[in-house]
RNA sequence: UGGCUCGUAGCUCAGUUGGUUAGAGCGCUUCCUUGACAUGGAAGAGGUCGCAGAUUCGAGUUCUGUCGAGCCAACCA
């Protein structure tokens, strides 16, 4: 059986627009496709499903030009995947709760938390910012309000409810085919279910403890943090050499950063091997100021070059000294309290106690301070401190160096299962490839466990409360879990099987546990929340693993890192089958773009001046995994490609004519590089390469559909033809255009899902009601196609170049008409030029084509060798 | 100190497995508006592909070294 050509049937071209409005459009379509729930995910399908593991955006603020970036490089794969006959399943979730958006909170309302307020019924405060302005807030000093938990915790989501209202907005207005009837949020009680049920679930398993231990914490927020959490930064600093005694005679001097920790000395160390001081190893030093004894120990990992080559052990200066004090079983001596300040402590020497009494309550700063001067006071202080720069651990988002205090910590256990980590990891498929090492090189280098448990409020509870016996004495030890109905539970509020609310608190009773987890608890479960896993195993099956998880680099560590751990721990399983990493968008000096630095750029001034089809094509643009300098001329451009488009359009589907059978070469050559051209991008496509397929289908577009082919047949659609002959021929270019127009609307629809939608609108919709679910890179399939002989329209268009060429060269208007175009080219390439003749004459207007065959050419070469032009076509004049 | 990435036109970037004379867009210069589009079309100037070696008939592309930038980690006494 023979494949018949597909007819598409003409316009009126009188209901065609003007011109391209873009916010017309836009608005147009954002109605339509909300309407039609054109990007519904639809349960009930038997097609096969493709599902998003879409990042939630962190609701704090404002959304910069590099999430718009990244989530419309999502989209256009979501939408490549739909065209592709994909169920697309593609949520959009809210990173609600956690610190940033507390702070945003705490700044919006100028409020805090404080745990013993009490809780004000209805309490409904204004934006600060209403009441009065920055200035006087810092002139007169006007403290936070203190708010109770509850009430705190009720503000949380009243901002974040309007925040994710504006989010949505900019998401639709960019285009992004979400599933509005998937959006969820991680403080909602749906995630809140799921990140419990996770924990029940690791608590069972015993891949969670709770411990007491030294823990990286961030004394401005008062909270545990993690690993993954810290990064450095290089400040001053400088060396104290301290001078300690040797018990039974002697001294040596130490050098340390940290003075102020002298009084929380427990040990000192020196390389076993260093002739300096190893006679001293297994002697007991005494610290000065505080008249602390200690023990002197050898170590390998003590560097004999820095400092004087020995060093004092505190409780805790850094990680390198709980190592220590592990391995040697050290005293501890807690001198740093949560809020960052020096604790009493009580010291046997009562010297010591004065000096110490004159550093209580001081923040590190002044205790370093004072220390230094007692230090030199008491002569000891050998040298003048030496200044230098060093790289100090922060928390992310904290202001100073965090400490490292021993507090009760939930964990779930990881640095056990790094290889196994590793090799799950490598299932998954990264695009780019090489960031997985990455993963891997992160994953090799855990040394700390997964600390979950954070000292906050507006956050996932951790599910437990502990028992109080009967001396009045927390139980920490015997936890007390909910039931699976239960959740979600606010154990401070919620109360566990077998006791009753007036027991909290209470000896013979209980206490609810205060902390809640960190928020990437509940954002490595993203999977987890789209699929309902344990809450409805049937869609769990069908969504998970999901297919694709879209993110940025920076949180490999974190976010890609947990959620494989969390799929691996919970399942055995990979949570998602690629990841594809998008690059960052810097700011013109090749910065990363960020609040601090103030080099942030918005995007809705640029959605408005180039619309937002051309913002997406910005996008699309960019390879994924390569940062690239934001460069408003890209969108520039993608404003000229929708308007051409939108033109061209107007221009094929003006011509009412009746459409026919396509039989001319060059409209069967043109349509063969088409071809050509869609299996290109969809190979792109399957490659994570959309970048490239815009390219492609861009430059043939314009070079090859636009300049040329489009001129070149011209002459050949206009007026009414008289002959049937010249019918035929018309009717083949009139079919070939829209044929041509039609798929490069679908080549473009991703990328472009505004405009192309309006194009189609105006002639395809018998193929269906909205291009977004046409078939992508699907070109009407007949016999006479494979009988296109690219090479025809490959010389027709050199031909026009060259003739164009030498109009300039001869300084002739286009009103001069070419009577005789002499041309000498290969035979088989004189063959090509014949075949093409009528359109080559056409768009040149040359009246007539000679062509002589020259063996002496080759292939694909040809020769102009005379023009001959005729009189202007105005004045009469030559 | 280790791992990864990048270095191509004034700018932003492409350049598949090595293969004619290294590409695009923006910007710049010149020319062209009679039937979609001046938000357009045609042409031009502009590059020893960071540097130095090696492999090869042939290297922007592979390898080694080196310089520079960025990221991730280690170190942080």
């Amino acid at each position: 059986m023979s494949k018949q050509f597909e007819k598409v049937a003409a316009t009126d071209p009188n209901s065609l627009p003007k011109n391209l409005e873009f916010p017309v459009v836009e608005s147009k379509f954002l109605e339509k496709w909300a309407n039609e729930k054109t990007y519904a995910y639809d349960e009930n399908s038997t097609k096969p499903v493709y599902a998003i593991d879409t990042p939630p955006p962190t609701v704090s603020g404002s959304l910069h030009v590099g999430h718009i970036f990244s989530y419309t490089q999502t989209d256009i794969l979501a939408r490549y995947q739909r065209m592709n006959g994909k169920n697309v399943f593609y949520p959009m979730g809210w990173d609600d709760n956690g610190l940033p958006t507390e702070r945003r909170v705490q700044n919006f309302f100028h409020i805090r938390c404080e745990a013993n307020e009490p809780y004000v019924p209805g309490l409904d405060l204004p934006p600060i910012l209403s009441v009065m302005t920055d200035k006087e807030i810092q002139e007169k000093r006007i403290p936070q309000k203190n708010l109770s938990r509850k009430n705190f915790i009720e503000h949380c989501h009243k901002l974040t409810v309007e925040d994710e209202k504006l989010f949505k907005k900019l998401w639709s207005h960019i285009g992004l085919s979400v599933d509005w009837n998937l959006e969820y949020a991680t403080i909602d009680d749906h995630s809140r279910t799921i990140a419990q049920l996770s924990f029940l679930d690791l608590f069972n398993k015993k891949e969670m403890y709770q411990v007491e231990a030294p823990c990286v914490w961030d004394c401005d927020f008062q909270t545990a943090v993690a690993q993954a959490e810290l990064e450095d930064k290089e400040i001053p600093g400088a060396f104290h050499d301290i001078e300690f005694q040797v018990e039974g005679g002697g001294s040596f001097t130490i050098a340390t950063t940290r003075p102020e920790l002298l009084a929380a000395c427990v040990g000192v160390t020196t390389h076993p091997d260093d002739e300096r001081y190893k006679h001293l190893i297994g002697k007991t030093a005494i610290a000065p100021l505080f008249n602390l004894q200690v023990p002197i120990f050898g170590s390998e990992i003590v560097n004999p070059e820095k400092g004087t080559g020995i060093l004092m052990v505190c409780t805790f200066g850094d990680q390198t000294d709980v190592q220590w004090w592990r391995e040697q079983k050290l005293g501890l001596r807690q001198i740093i309290g949560k809020d960052g300040r020096i604790q009493p402590v009580e010291f046997k020497d009562v010297v010591a106690n004065e000096n110490y009494a004159k550093i209580v309550g001081k923040n590190v700063k002044q205790a370093q301070k004072l220390v230094v001067e007692m230090l030199q006071a008491a002569g000891v202080l050998k040298n003048p401190p030496k200044p230098i720069s060093h790289a100090v651990k922060f928390y992310e988002k904290g202001d100073r160096p965090v400490e490292i205090l021993t507090t009760r910590q939930w964990f779930v256990k990881l640095v056990d299962k790094r290889e196994k980590l590793i090799k799950f990891g490598n299932q998954v498929k990264w695009h780019p490839e090489y960031m997985e090492a990455r993963f891997k090189n992160w994953t090799e280098n855990l040394s700390i466990d997964w600390c979950v448990s954070r000292q906050r409020f507006f956050g996932v509870s951790i599910p437990v409360w502990y028992p109080i016996n009967t001396q009045g004495v927390i139980e920490y030890a015997k936890v007390l879990t909910p039931s699976r109905e239960q959740l979600p539970v606010d154990p401070m509020s919620d109360v566990p099987a077998g006791y009753t609310e007036s027991q909290r608190g209470q000896p013979g009773g209980f206490i609810g546990e205060s902390d809640v987890f960190d928020t990437w608890f509940t954002s490595s479960l993203t999977p987890q929340l789209g699929s309902h896993w344990e809450v409805n195993p049937a869609r769990h099956k069908k969504l998970f693993p999901m297919d694709l998880r879209p993110q940025s680099h920076e949180i490999i560590r974190t976010w890609a890192f947990y959620t494989i751990a969390k799929a691996m721990l919970h399942e055995e399983k990979i949570p998602w089958k690629h990841i594809a990493v998008s690059g960052w968008i810097l700011d013109p000096d090749r910065k990363k773009m960020s609040k601090s630095k103030g080099n942030v750029v918005t995007p809705a001034q640029y959605i408005d001046e180039f619309g937002a089809d051309a913002v997406r094509y910005w996008a699309g643009l960019a390879r994924y995994g390569v940062d690239t300098a934001f460069d408003p001329s890209v969108m520039k451009n993608g404003r000229r490609l929708a308007m051409k488009i939108f033109n061209a359009g107007k221009f094929v589907l003006q011509n009412s004519a009746e459409a026919g059978e396509i039989t001319e070469p060059l409209d069967l050559a043109f349509l063969a590089k088409l071809k050509q051209v869609c299996e290109d991008a969809v190979k792109s496509f399957e490659n994570f390469e959309p970048a490239q397929s815009l390219m492609e289908v861009e430059k043939f577009f314009w070079s090859h559909y636009t300049d040329s082919y489009l001129e070149l047949v011209k002459t050949r659609t206009w007026g009414e033809k008289a002959s049937e002959q010249e019918k035929k021929v018309k009717a083949s270019a009139v079919h070939a255009l829209r044929l041509g127009l039609k798929t490069f609307l679908k080549l473009f629809a991703p990328v472009l899902p505004y405009t192309t939608e309006e194009v189609w609108s105006w002639a395809f919709t018998a193929e269906s009601e909205t291009i977004h679910h046409a078939k992508f890179g699907a070109l009407s399939d007949f016999d006479g196609l494979t009988a296109g002989v690219p090479a025809v329209f490959d010389a027709a268009m050199a031909a026009q170049a060259a003739i164009n060429q030498q109009k300039t060269l001869a300084k002739v208007s286009i009103a001069r008409p070419i009577v005789l175009l002499k041309m000498k080219a290969h035979p088989e390439t004189a063959e090509h030029f014949k075949q093409a003749q009528s359109d080559v004459c056409g768009a040149t207007k040359t009246e007539k084509l000679e062509l002589i065959a020259d063996t002496n050419l080759e292939k694909n070469q040809f020769v102009i060798e005379s023009v001959e032009f005729g009189p202007d076509a105005k004045t009469g004049q030559m």
